[in-house]
DNA sequence: TTGAAAGCGATACCAC
DNA sequence: GTGGTATCGCTTTCAA
């Protein structure tokens, strides 16, 4: 391959008329045309590990999720990646596979490879863990959370405004005549799981139902396990296809089961859909129902499923923005939590 | 950020004692305690950049899809990732959204960033763009075409057989006594559409049942245009969610509709049996249907749907140990095309 | 506007 | 086993 030293000798110039030219400065026009002429001969495609390695930029933000499985992070990394390329970076995405050592790992290769920035939407890594990646490298790089935040790390994030969203998805299961209103919620060491389970908590309250002893977010209690309480009306998932299945079973199983279900993201709401339909339950008729993500879902199925639609396309677009103007430099910013409203598609019936 | 010069003055070594130590190399236990400890108290990480600068070699290697929005290629692109990993290869991935231009930007962006190996599933991309970007570093690049083939671009490619998938749906509708079967297939320049439509024409062809005058291949015809024929049984869509929505009424309005319908991908299948859906037309009994990709799409319907499942893991699995022997020097053999078997779930009815 | 030369951080050859 | 040093390809100061 050619360098900038064969297209030096081809042209006649020197290193460095060629590099500033390449890097838009300015060179008389018959320079420019000798320039242009010696790259187009040569094929000659600049290093970009070179070039990395004296001006340390590389143009590249690193984009870490638990998962490509899901259409909802595929939707961010799309909006994301078309606002950074306006600006000149390009994203290069990294799955983990809900993995916690490969959360870490591709954290730091990304980090040893020299990306600008981040965009991650974090599981299991720590605070420090975390503080750590990001002083890796000289002064500090950009991170910017999505989707969930990390108790203890100080950063930019753009997240959902989960509690109010299970909150309506809840009121309106209230509104609509059910008392007794199941949720299957994630992990609740994961941001959003607590939130959601907070707002699901505080709808009840707000509409003077009791809500079962045990349904508290962790923070405030030991709860943790799953399989905590067998006829808990909260019931604790991993976020998985399985666990929907297994759950949306073990409430139809308890002696008084739920009227009304909330499941809290898009494998387990396939999940729950997949097992109410092999149980002969028809969701939004036999029960209440409102799921999370699965959009499409809701067109296919009859009665159409009630569905909490997340703004995956703005969260990206946003999170772009914000790391673009860290990268820029701007660091005299506070650091901000955005927090963006999701939407619920209500197809609820009312009760009887 | 702390060097590794930083590190050869704190543990009082020279410069090529800790960089052989760091690689593997023999030192004696007392100065590898002393580097370990220099090491640890800078929190030195090597640069990648730097060392690839030198080495020639990134260890990376860059995954370009054409979307990250469905299960597809998430699935792949985990397999793969994880089969590269054993080798220390870690993987970046790029979508380029369906756009022709991105395509093409991501390939140039990944080998100038120096990557050892791409992995593609190419969509515009010509034989002779990817030639040229394979050949634009010192010597060929190894490059690995997934799901889709390139006319013309000798490399190994690992892809379905597309053609018995369908001859295999087409042959069970044929079976449960359908003879006016319909197909929407994707645009004819990808490779997978073109063989997917042949494989409908041989089985009905095979069972001798007459097969539209219009149902060729663009290979053998002129016939590109999605809207060629409001009456052929043959209908070409876009790959994606509306062809399918549209091209299902399309096909429901015509004067003889299709008793049978093959849908050719996951985004496609989808958009007609949303259609269906709003139509009142229940899929598996009103007529035939065999759709793709849309594996847990099948349980959640009323009756359960046929599916062509893709083996997308192996698939990713596949692709990187092929590229980990190219990227380990392997020229001298063969480029090869491996073609794996689908699997249909048949759910088929008999026809009454 | 142009060019000579230093240096980014690491590796690897070669002499000891 | 250890260390001095040239070098990878590029940018950037500074002097001309």
């Amino acid at each position: 391959m050619s360098t900038i030293k064969d297209v030096s000798k081809y042209a006649g110039l020197s290193l460095a008329t060629i590099s500033k030219y390449l890097n838009g400065g300015n060179v008389r026009s018959d320079n420019r045309r000798k320039i242009d002429e010696a790259v187009e001969a040569l094929g000659y495609r600049v290093n970009r590990n070179a070039r990395s390695l004296k001006t340390n930029r590389t143009m590249t933000v690193g984009v870490v999720v638990p998962t490509l499985s899901i259409p909802f992070f595929g939707s961010m990394i799309s909006a994301l990646d078309q606002t950074l390329r306006t600006n000149g970076y390009t994203s290069f995405v990294c799955s983990y596979d809900f993995d916690r050592d490969l959360e870490l790992e591709k954290l730091r290769v990304l980090c040893n490879n020299n990306v600008d920035g981040i965009v991650l939407a974090a599981q299991y890594v720590s605070a420090a863990e975390l503080n750590e990646i990001r002083n890796a490298r000289g002064q500090q790089m950009p991170v910017v959370l999505v989707d969930r935040t990390i108790a203890g790390f100080v950063c930019d994030s753009i997240v959902i405004d989960n509690l109010n969203a299970t909150y309506g998805a809840v009121e309106q299961l209230i509104n609509s005549g059910h008392r007794r209103i199941g949720i299957i919620v994630g992990p609740m060491d994961i941001s959003t799981a607590n939130e959601r389970m907070i707002g699901y908590r505080r709808a009840l309250k707000d509409y003077g139902i009791p809500v079962d002893a045990d349904a508290v977010p962790v923070s405030e209690s030991s709860l943790s396990s799953e399989d905590g309480n067998f006829n808990s009306m909260v019931q604790i998932g991993k976020y998985d296809f399985e666990s929907g299945y297994r759950l949306l079973n073990r409430f139809m199983e308890m002696e008084q089961p739920p009227t009304a279900l909330c499941v809290t993201n898009y494998d387990m709401t396939m999940g729950a859909v997949t097992a109410a339909h092999e149980r002969n339950i028809v969701l939004g008729r036999d029960i209440g129902f409102v799921g999370f993500d699965a959009v499409d879902l809701c067109r296919i199925v009859t009665p159409p499923l009630s569905i909490v639609e997340q703004p995956t396309m703005l969260m990206g677009q946003r999170a772009g923005e914000i790391l673009l103007r860290r990268m820029a430099g701007e660091t005299q910013e506070y650091h901000q939590i955005v927090r963006l409203k999701s939407h619920l598609h209500n197809r609820i019936v009312t009760l009887g």
